[in-house]
DNA sequence: TTGTAAGCGTTATCAA
DNA sequence: TTGATAACGCTTACAA
């Protein structure tokens, strides 16, 4: 032992994963480390998975072509399991992911295939959370504004929002449907464009909180409607700018604590049922955080 | 080659890396990713380490324990490198560092030994800019707004905001020297608690943005002053936030993009001369960003 | 050109 | 309890 230390002796874990074919080691593929959402899940994730034990080979993807190519070197590597947060994905991106033979755990996203578990918050949900609030506050002109049409966890939202407005049409003007692409810019612009075409929404609810942020300079800076006094704004991850003086803005939050845990059971019973097929779904609530972005006195 | 394809063959690096002693694997020690600035640092470097050919061994590190317990994983996987972008880090860590008897390139941090290289912005040199910006605009009452006392870039760029400062010592009042820890609230807290005392700076330069954000909510909540009229807000980081319209914060960009090439320069300078002591510095100048925080028309 | 064998650094198994 | 040996899946060097 003394020998050992004098020499600097390092055990090498490299001919174990060659014996077990276990290399402890997880992919976790992510993209969009710009929005502090995924930061904090990443950040929060690489906390748990090193108190597992498990490393973490870290894969950035910006598109289908780099996916591809970063799976085949993951499979190269012997890793136990794939953890993704990738918020847009296609079916091939799923199929892409099931050829890996290896259990992958969806954090927040919404691939199926065999070797596929996800947890997920709940989107729909908290839609419907959202729709009540704006029932309950009187709101009479609403506004959507939706993520990218690729991203499922806001197609969700969209449909608890929509379906639950719906059963109170009689109360609600026509629900105006704005897209942006989860960027602070482009929630900023949709907001521009739609008061400047006149419209005056007294109800805004973002799919994310990027978005939000950029909806409420745009009241700010464009227009004449005052937040919370005129139009209410709700958002969706609870990231810290929402928490910014400047802001002060409703959001769902994601539980991302809760969520990396639940993540990590999956992981382990994936990990147990070694060479089979492991599937499951679990659902987190998303817990409001009422700010002043919806505090109206009407 | 049609067997491999219905198997699913996959050729295993593992054996390489026994025969090689490379891995092509590279430590990337991280912490403080809610930071956006670190997020955004950590994206491109996954990029770059990719096109290199290299896999990136995530490890988040929230306190000098797990970092040496980190490390001795690290070492055990064989990886060729570590890079790491950790601001606040004492002697011991870098001897920690040494001690792997890996490379390593520290980016934007300042650990010395003999193992390690690093790139950094330039920190004295844009506390020089900042001052020197402060003489032009008029200012009277000058604050400097540090961050934690272990982090060596926040120093820096107190010393050549200060040095410049002292030489034109006649214009000047005396500089009234804050705390914060690098979060937007210790910022808030900082310039809150100022104005309460009665103080009426005219310009605020922050150690990043994060706490500047702090800042520029602080005196639009506290106080009478405005800013850029009254009071002029200098930040660093250029993260995206300084650039959303509720801040417009001029800030200092320390140009990732360029400095992760640099660090890729010295990684692959380093891992050409195997198994002896690499150790450069390199720096890159920070860039000025002009937006609204300093934009007076006096 | 093709084929065989040694070796990388551990763990695990079996024999002494 | 201790000690020798096979095995993991490749690369490489050398022999046929």
């Amino acid at each position: 032992m003394a020998a050992a230390a004098t020499l600097g002796y390092r055990p090498n874990r490299i001919p174990g994963i060659m014996l077990s074919g276990r290399s402890h080691m997880v992919g976790v593929v992510i993209g969009g480390l710009d929005n502090p959402f995924y930061a904090s899940a990443l950040e929060r994730l690489a906390i748990a998975l090193r108190q597992a034990g498990l490393q973490v080979l870290l894969v950035q993807v910006d598109d289908a072509l780099t996916l591809d190519s970063a799976l085949d070197q993951l499979a190269s590597y012997r890793i136990d399991a794939v953890v993704t947060s990738l918020a847009v994905g296609s079916q091939s991106v799923a199929h892409a992911f099931s050829e890996l033979q290896t259990p992958v755990i969806c954090f927040n996203s919404s691939f199926v295939g065999p070797w596929i578990s996800t947890v997920t918050s709940n989107n729909y949900g908290a839609g419907q959370t959202a729709a009540e609030i704006f029932l309950k506050q009187g709101v009479i002109h609403p506004v959507w504004l939706a993520g990218p049409a690729k991203n499922a966890a806001s197609r969700a939202r969209a449909d608890g929002f929509c379906d639950t407005l719906e059963k109170a049409s009689d109360r609600f003007d026509k629900l105006i449907r704005l897209r942006g692409d989860d960027t602070y810019q482009s929630g900023y612009n949709a907001i521009c464009r739609l008061l400047q075409r006149g419209a005056r929404p007294d109800g805004i609810f973002s799919s994310n909180d990027m978005m939000a942020c950029g909806v409420l300079d745009a009241l700010r800076e464009c227009g004449d409607l005052r937040c919370p006094n005129d139009v209410i704004v709700l958002g969706y991850d609870n990231i810290p700018q929402a928490a910014w003086h400047g802001y002060d803005l409703t959001s769902f939050d994601q539980r991302t604590d809760q969520m990396v845990t639940v993540a990590m059971d999956l992981l382990n019973e994936a990990l147990q049922t070694v060479d089979h097929p492991f599937s499951q779904t679990r659902t987190i609530n998303a817990q409001l955080i009422e700010r002043g972005s919806t505090r109206t006195s009407k």
